[in-house]
Formats: structure tokens, sequence, C-alpha cells
DNA sequence: CCCCGGCCATTTTTT
DNA sequence: ATGGCCGGGG
């Protein structure tokens, strides 16, 4: 194996195989370099049987980009070694040994939206209020219990004397019966019940931890307790373990990510060897110092810095727009002209964002501009209502006792089965314990019209015929057969709506997605395409050979890089977001997402922000974010002008401290009279009539000055 | 049972 | 601004 390319560091990071080894790789260092040469040194150098090697990943694209890498090097002799991301890692360790803690081998995996539905159901039946217990709140906080390996027995025991915590792990308790019950694992369950299995069953334990000698963990700042534990499980014997990852770069924490797993790897492994990778070979030298600027305000970091040998660059672009769709325009004429000038492609660009929701109007502008882009992450392929829906059919098909996905399909396209049919339904099943499909095998015991009945019982056989089909036909097929008998798309068709017309598109790739699944798959079962599809995202298919502008969240660009990139809305409230602006910790954890924006960038970085935005249909004053007065003026181009940062509106400084809703009544100068129709004074704008009213927000017409939305709270207006 | 209109919240999301 | 959800009327 030839190592002469690789530095000092990266060398001693590659050539250190046993025992335990933390490398600090500083984003751009090569990480993904050192990691591929490492496991091809051991393999065709040290004579290490892939067998015995693991390397776990987050994503199915690192995954997927470590073992094109590793194949680069030396071929397919790595084809027995196991690289996969901590979910697959699971589900493939599940399906062999879950019986033994008393599960199906056979199980679903439930995504973000069947939890939330499960959920809602077991607070309903706990008789809890959902406006109190909101959904989310609940599956937060019983997500959390997963990632600390709290049973719910352990979550009740630490909670009792908590009013709230101790009704919530009664829905926790009911919740994990009710996934049980459909065969069901969620996200953390997989991670969960393999540490369950690991820690109570001897022989499993024993058949993986002689079986990896040596476990490699990538990203490991972003490792939640859970996982934490699950490694440390599988490398115990050897101690062979080797975490890379980068403290300034952990941004997941609000996911349960723990920070402390990569500061305390050295005291977890007292003989623990650490490489420090701060070598950068992404950025200009103006970039990465703007980068350190900011994230040294960090306290508590593990201490590094990057440098590189690119000396100089473009410095760094600071713009201030008027609003919004200003700052889309400046962005979208500045990638216009350095294509033509630079003679760049569209994929060297990239715009992130805080938010989903500022992709709007970059959008728009791009569009006005003739530049062709892609959105990543808005709302995912799988999340469509209509892929869901098709899934539901395949996963009932596949799992007879999903109760979720019963309910989801069994009224669509709509047959006339509604909810009071469902809830005599679901009222025996609670007692009898039985699938909601088992019982629609019988309906004879059930209060409900004929016509209902042969509904259901149509219902009941073309699954049924279905179930059939899934043992005889190939996959593609049995999905096109699934398409056609439900009338789905007939259903679309005769809506005649675009909406119609974009979902029977979304249909259409859905079934190229399963025709290549039939290619690239080993296993070509229902099973396994229901388990691929739930492990993987949007981001895992990027197409490196089309030409077009990138945009993505900060968060999602992590791990990506490009020759230019804009950081947009760098405005307080949202970069850093409103409600991380309280709280030390969250505000580190905004630093360190700029960090990671910043570094993304390989030549040349904008940063922009708005003096005024709308956001939730709303306009507000922005000011620029405080990371732009962390980051050294010298390293902005000369004609940027830089604002101090300023206090905030003072809407803004109140509305979270006296918790200012939209219900609350407009304070005026003793005049409640205004409304819709009103002619009013405002002290700045002049005269203006009152066209809508939303809580104290008032849309107003000035004359000769347009339309705005002035906010009654802090400011009087006089009726005229 | 179905549809529509009003009410509500609205960060980030590798799996 | 927008999408999801609930409740009342057809």
């Amino acid at each position: 194996m030839d190592l002469t390319g690789l530095n000092k560091d990266q060398l001693s990071a590659v050539t250190r195989v046993e025992g335990p080894l933390l490398i600090l790789a500083g984003a751009g260092s090569g990480k993904t370099r050192v990691i591929t040469y490492r496991i091809a040194h051991m393999i065709e150098d040290l004579k290490i049987s892939p067998y015995s090697l693991l390397a776990i990943t987050f994503t199915n694209k690192a995954a997927k980009e470590m073992r094109e890498r590793v194949n680069s090097l030396i071929g397919d002799r790595a084809k027995d070694m196991w690289i996969s991301t901590f979910h697959s890692l699971c589900v493939r360790i599940l399906r062999r040994d879950i019986e033994r803690i008393g599960y199906n081998r056979s199980f679903v995996i439930y995504d973000t939206q069947d939890q939330l539905s499960l959920i809602k159901e077991c607070i309903k039946e706990c008789g809890l209020r959902e406006d109190s217990f909101k959904p989310s709140s609940v599956l937060s906080a019983i997500s959390g219990a997963k990632d600390k390996l709290l049973n719910p027995k352990a979550f009740e025991a630490r909670y009792f004397n908590d009013f709230r915590l101790s009704k919530i792990s009664k829905v926790y308790d009911l919740y994990q019966r009710k996934l049980k019950s459909n065969n069901a694992l969620d996200f953390d369950d997989l991670i969960f019940k393999t540490v369950e299995l690991l820690k109570t069953d001897e022989f499993v334990r024993d058949f993986y931890q002689r079986k990896f000698q040596y476990v490699m963990v990538d990203e490991y700042q972003d490792t939640n307790h859970a996982q934490y534990v699950l490694i440390n499980l599988l490398s115990e014997m050897h101690k062979n373990l080797c975490v890379v990852g980068d403290d300034d770069q952990s941004i997941y924490g609000w996911r349960g990510a723990d920070i402390a797993n990569i500061l305390d790897f050295e005291k977890d492994y007292k003989d623990a060897f650490v490489v420090k990778l701060e070598q950068n070979y992404r950025s200009t030298e103006v970039i990465l110092d703007g980068a350190n600027s900011v994230i040294k305000r960090n306290l508590g970091r593990k201490n590094k810095k990057l440098w590189t040998q690119l000396k100089e660059g473009e410095k760094i672009k600071l713009h201030k727009a008027y609003d919004e769709k200003d700052e889309a325009n400046f962005i979208a004429r500045e990638i216009k002209k350095r294509q033509e000038e630079e003679d760049r492609n569209l994929r060297d660009f990239a715009l992130l964002y805080r938010t989903n929701a500022q992709s709007r109007a970059l959008e728009e502008a791009l569009i006005k501009h003739s530049i062709s882009y892609k959105i990543f992450g808005s709302l995912k392929f799988y999340d469509r209502k209509e892929i869901k829906d098709i899934m539901a059919y395949l996963r009932l098909v596949q799992n007879p006792l999903d109760d979720l996905a019963l309910k989801r399909i069994v009224n669509v396209p709509k047959r006339g089965i509604g909810a009071k049919t469902l809830e005599k339904l679901e009222e025996r099943a609670l007692v009898t314990g039985e699938s909601l499909f088992g019982l629609l095998h019988d309906l004879s015991g059930f209060d409900l019209s004929t016509k209902v009945k042969t509904t259901l019982n149509k219902f009941v056989m073309m699954i049924n015929s279905f179930m059939d089909m899934k043992e005889i036909l190939p996959l593609t097929e049995f999905v096109q057969k699934v398409i056609d008998n439900t009338r789905y798309v007939d259903e679309l068709k005769a809506e005649d709506t675009d909406e119609a017309r974009g979902r029977i598109e979304n249909i259409e790739e859905f079934k190229s997605v399963v025709m290549e699944f039939m290619q690239n798959s080993e296993e070509k079962t229902l099973e396994e395409f229901l388990s691929s599809v739930s492990l993987v995202s949007d981001l895992d298919s990027i197409d490196e050979e089309d030409d077009f502008v990138t945009l993505m969240t900060l968060h999602s660009a992590k791990g990506l890089e490009f020759p230019v990139v804009f950081l947009a809305g760098v405005e307080e409230g949202i970069f850093p977001i409103s409600r991380a602006m309280l709280d030390e910790n969250q505000l580190e954890e905004e630093r360190r997402l700029c960090y990671v924006g910043m570094t993304r960038a390989k030549q040349i970085l904008y940063i922009t922000y708005a003096n005024e935005r709308t956001l939730y249909g709303r306009r507000n004053h922005a000011i620029a974010s405080r990371f732009i007065s962390e980051i050294d003026e010298s390293l902005f181009e000369e004609n940027a002008k830089i604002e101090k940062t300023k206090p905030q509106s003072l809407y803004d400084r109140y509305k979270d401290k006296y918790k200012i809703g939209q219900d609350d009544k407009p304070k005026f100068d003793g005049q409640d009279d205004i409304t819709v129709g009103s002619k009013i004074k405002h002290p700045k704008f002049g005269i203006g009539m009152v066209v809508a009213k939303t809580g104290t927000v008032y849309t107003i017409a000035f004359e000769g000055q347009g339309i705005k939305q002035i906010d009654t709270t802090f400011i009087s207006l006089s009726k005229l």
C-alpha cells in the first residue's frame, strides 16, 4: 500500500491500528482519505481479514463513498467488510437474532410520521389531552429516553415524582406495546434493541465481539448515548476502536448527540492515542481564518486550529440587502456573473441557509434568472402522501400486523370507510388484542351496514390477493399490480388537477426506484425493499452529472464542499435562530453550525443578510448576525460595511419574554375601534387604511407607501 | 361519510 | 405564507 501521499499526522492515524485511537479531523483535513487508507492498509499490508473489520457511519452516502474509495484502493477485497450506517448495522444484527429478545424478525421500521400517529393514539388512550401533551414533544421525550437507554419502567422509576414525565412514561409504555403488536420498531429502537440484545444475550454478544476485531466510527461527535454504548459493546473484547470526528462540527445536539462522547474519549480510554488532523486541503486561508475566528469564541472545545498551504484567495464577501428578495436577486446576479466571467459550472455554487423556509425567495430569484437549481431536504420523496400511501399497501402486505398502515389506506382511495367504522374495529382490537387486518376477516359480530361489510370484504380480498402475488411476481410487477388494482392512479387521473398530475409523476418515479432496487440489491424481496427505503434519504442520491446550483440547509451541507458558497440570511433571530439566543449551549451549537457552513467553501465565501425579512407572513426588521461581527474585519472585502450587532427590535425582544401571542389585545391609546376599513394615522408612514388584521398585526395600505404590516403591540395608531 | 373553511403553529432532521 | 387539523354542515 502506497502511503507516501499522506502527511505526517495522516500517516500516524493510518498506521496506528492497535488500541483505542481518536482522530480529531478538522473540516477538510482529508478524513475520508485517512479512514479509507487505514482500511486498505490493514487489509493489504497487515493481512487483517476484512471479515473482522467494521466501519460505522451516519449516512448511507458516507458509507457508500467509503466503500467506493476502499474499492478503488484495493479492489473488491474489502467486500466482506461491514461498512454501514448505525441503523443498517442494527437492522442486520436484529434481523438475525431479535427473536432472542422476544420480537419477530420480520419487523418493519416506523418513520417519524408513523411514530407521531402511534403516539397520538397512545396519548388519547392514556386519557391525556393532546393540547397539553403535544405528540411531537412526547415523541422527543420518548426518543430521548431511548437515547439514554431508559425503557418505560426505568423511565417511570426515574421520573415518578414529576407529574408530566410520569404521565409520559405511561404513554411511552403503551407506545412500546403498540409498536410490538404492530411488529414494528422505530429508528431509536433499532439502536436500543440492538444494545438490549447484545447486553442480555451472551452468545450473540460474544459472536460479534469476536468477529469485530477492529471497529471504526465516523462522525463520532454526533453519536448519542445509546450509540456510544453500542460501539463500546461491539469493541469491548479487542478494544481496537478508532473514532473519527470533530467537536467543532457537532451540530446535532438537539437530536441527542452527546458532544461529551468525543470530548471524553481520552477519559474513557486511558491509553487512547490521539491524532489531530489540522491541515486543511479544502479552503483558502482567508476562509479558514474567518471560520477559525468564529469558532474560537466557543468554550470547552478540543484545542486545534486549522491551517492551509493554500494562501490568500478572494476575501469574504459581505452583502447587506434590502430584504430577502433583494438578497436572493443579488445572489442570482453574482452566480450569473461568475458563471460567465469565470466560466464556472452551476454545480460550483451552493446556497446555504438556516431554515427551509428561506429557500422560497432564493428559488424565485433563481427561476427569474433562469438558473437551474435543486433544493435538498425540503420535502422528502418518501414523505409525499402518494408515496406513503403506496408504501402503506406494501407494508400491510408484508406485515399484516401493521395497524397503522391499514388505517392509512383502508379508505384510500375513498371507499366509504370512515372514522366510525374504524372506531368499532379498534374497540374490538383493544379487547381481543388482534390486529385490525385479522379482525376484518370475520365481520359477523360487528354492527356495520351490509354495504360497509361488503366493501371491507373486498378490501381484505384485494390485500390477500396481493399477498399471493408477492410470492410469485417479481417486485416491480408486484408493485405495478398494487398500483393498478387499488386504482390509485386511476383516481388521481380522474381528479384532473395539476396537483394530481404531480402525484402521478411521483408514483412513476417510485416505480423507477423499485426498478433500481431490483438491479442493485442482492436480496430482491419486499421486506428488504421496505427496510432499505426506511433507511435512505434524498441526500443519498446527489447526481454528480447534472449541473445545477445546490440549495440546502446548513445541517444538510455537513460533509460537502463547493467552490463558491453563499450563506444567506445571516441575521439575528435566524442565524443564530431566536430560540437558541438565550442559551449559551445552544448558541455554541449555532456557532458550530456557522463554522460548518463557512468551511464548506473552497474558494469564495459570500455572507448575506437583509434589512427586512418576511417570515411566517410577517415583515420584520432584521440586523446582522453576531457571527458576522465575530469574523475579523480584515478578512472582508473592503467595501463591506460591517454594522455591529444592535439590540433586537422591541417587539422581538419582548414577545417571548411576555409571551405576547396573536390573541393579545393590541395596546391602543384608548382606541379599540380600529377595524378593517378604518382610516388611520401612523407616526412614520402617515395616513393609511386597514386592509386586514391578524391578532395585533394590522396590514395597512399607506398613501404612496404601499402596503405594510404593522404590529400594534408597541406602535400606536390613531383613527382618523 | 365527505368536504370545506377557519384556527394554529411554524429550527435544524444523517436514519 | 402555508400546510395540517378539527368541527360543523351537506
